[in-house]
DNA sequence: GATGAATGAGCATTCATTCAT
DNA sequence: CATGAATGAATGCTCATTCAT
């Protein structure tokens, strides 16, 4: 039993339609930037008409910003899942640190436009969705966290900021590699800052 | 004696005028972004012509580009200097943390067009400037660094990786801060995120 | 016997799909305007799709002329026939005057939409349909008026200037209304234009 | 001593070019309607470039505003002068009527533009504008009315259904004449509708 | 008859930049 | 040095209409 089986034809191709406009934008968004990208290069990457573009999406900022929560939403998940499989600081610290390179590793265009989009203008309508997002992860990881914390292997400090500790070296990295001016490879990165970040977060206990 | 007992009043009205283009430009674009900005905001903001702001600019990205290497002249200049007026690892990456929060806490504006510019298009041309400037300042750092390696104080690692692990949670600390979205206290994230980033690469010596 | 006695059902739906197009497209058209009326505006408002609108109207432009002329004809086959029934100018007068003014605030959106698209473009193609109209009422009209001219009741003058006469202040009055702009109520406008009307051709005569 | 001496020649060229693009805008508007005026049409009609046409009005909108908004008051004024300088209501009308036909055969596509703009949607934002206009030309006017209403010359009505008498033919006849399709000349028809509107209010009294 | 995805010509508007005064 | 009118290429978006299913 396939997915067209489940669904009519007509509707299997307006997904498809759709689906190419999104990954002909991502490719144009994250190589020459959103606003540098017109609505002909997306147009025509897509094989769309600009109205079938219309059709599909009010406008050249609901594309980036469909594109944008996709790929928060990726990252966020793939942690999540991650850390919740372990049952350790150590191994959750590793998991989430490693689930995030990999993703990136494995989907550098989203990457880079999730890095590089962070301030575009086009998300203020979205700030509430984001925030929702961030919730969400945030409740779903509570427990595993408080009872790390009860155990000794977490310090009781500001989510944001251990959010900082953990996640900041992933991020500076992966920008650097993003860039291709890093010699340290994904793996090495892996492993380097699951223990720094073991240690930064130990020593706050 | 003052500064306009040097110069003629003609070239400090000229210097003031000046200055007045890159202040408005730079609310401008900290408040509503680059590519948002237009030439009239900033015209109607500094209280000049059109005509002036070309006189003394070449183009709209000249004044965004003299504004960015500027601010990250600044934030090196002042990390740089703190590092190397110390004498041991723990002290040297507290005041390179202190000194980075300190400047973005006083420079909010500046701070924020930093981190919100790092992917424009305007930064093409400046690449080899910014390459330059780096360059400049891992030099000077050099000596310092090798010192503290070779006592052992500091891990021998990747100078990219090092950087990742001691300014990555500065710059996710102080994007939050930013945004209003964390509840520590410059102060309290100068200690903690020194005491972790210390115990982080001494973890992988 | 009902109207569906005589027709199949099938054609039954088809003529009250025709009229629900026909009415959203009035109520679109009376309150934003031809041309900010967009075909997906009567979609919505009459529930059908785009194909079904296109499968009983040719065009938009069709569907405000069928409006337009639909309209022209009622007003004038109102005023006409209410004309005929009188014997004398006075009662003729009041006759009209009063036709035109119970059909315009018995079908206030059918009149705001004659009004303002008496100038319409989409009129251009229907000039002849309008003129025939015209010419129609003119010549069924012929023998009252010069049998009341023949009796000294009404002036020998140019049919566009009587007409004037009559039915300006009328016109004037409507729009008056409609905009809600005047204190006068349909019955004291009925008086008091219809006895100003005939004073006016009187002292033309 | 010429207007240019009293202005710089700078000010000059900005003030004709201002004109040249209303010059034009007024034909095509006139000529085949508001919507379907391009800006390319007045562009190469003025012989101006867009820029130029949108540093002097904010948008297509603006010109048709400021154009009817000025025809408006040329109309209203010279209605209104003509009758100021009358002491009695037969005068007074004749002066009234004869001002706006002479207004609309001097002026025919300002005439024509005013009449077929009536209901655009651009006028939405001038509505006080207008409004503002119309109470002031009321407000000059009403100590003559109330003289000849004392007088016993005009009837004590609704001043829109007075102008609704008096403005209703002229109106209609200009719509005629307009049109191509009155063979009554202007002289006639302002003698014509003088006699009338006169007649008509004094039924009403 | 009904549906709605696809089409693409057409348009108003923006805005960095130039240059005559 | 200052001014601001002029420029025009570039672009996002609209919307009537078509047509395969």
């Amino acid at each position: 039993m396939t997915a067209s089986s489940r669904t009519s034809p007509r509707a299997d191709a307006t997904r498809r339609r759709r689906q190419d406009i999104l990954d002909a934008a991502l490719e144009c968004f994250s190589s020459i930037g959103y606003d540098e990208t017109t609505l002909a290069d997306i147009r025509e990457r897509a094989g769309a008409s600009t109205g079938s573009i219309y059709h599909h999406f009010g406008s050249k900022e609901q594309i980036a910003a469909s594109l944008y929560i996709d790929a928060l939403r990726q990252t966020q998940t793939a942690g999540l899942e991650a850390v919740l499989r372990t049952r350790t600081a150590r191994t959750g610290i590793a998991a989430q640190v490693g689930a995030y390179i990999d993703w990136v590793v494995e989907h550098p265009a989203r990457a880079r436009f999730l890095f590089t989009m962070r301030h575009a203008p086009f998300l203020d309508t979205e700030e509430s969705t984001i925030a929702g997002l961030n919730e969400d992860v945030r409740d779903r990881a509570a427990r595993w966290i408080s009872e790390r914390v009860d155990a000794g292997e977490l310090p009781e400090i500001e989510p944001e900021m251990r959010w900082a500790i953990v996640f900041g070296p992933c991020r500076h990295w992966a920008g650097a590699w993003l860039r291709g001016s890093t010699s340290t490879s994904p793996e090495q990165a892996k492993r380097m800052i699951s223990t720094a970040a073991y240690a930064a977060l130990e020593a706050l206990c």
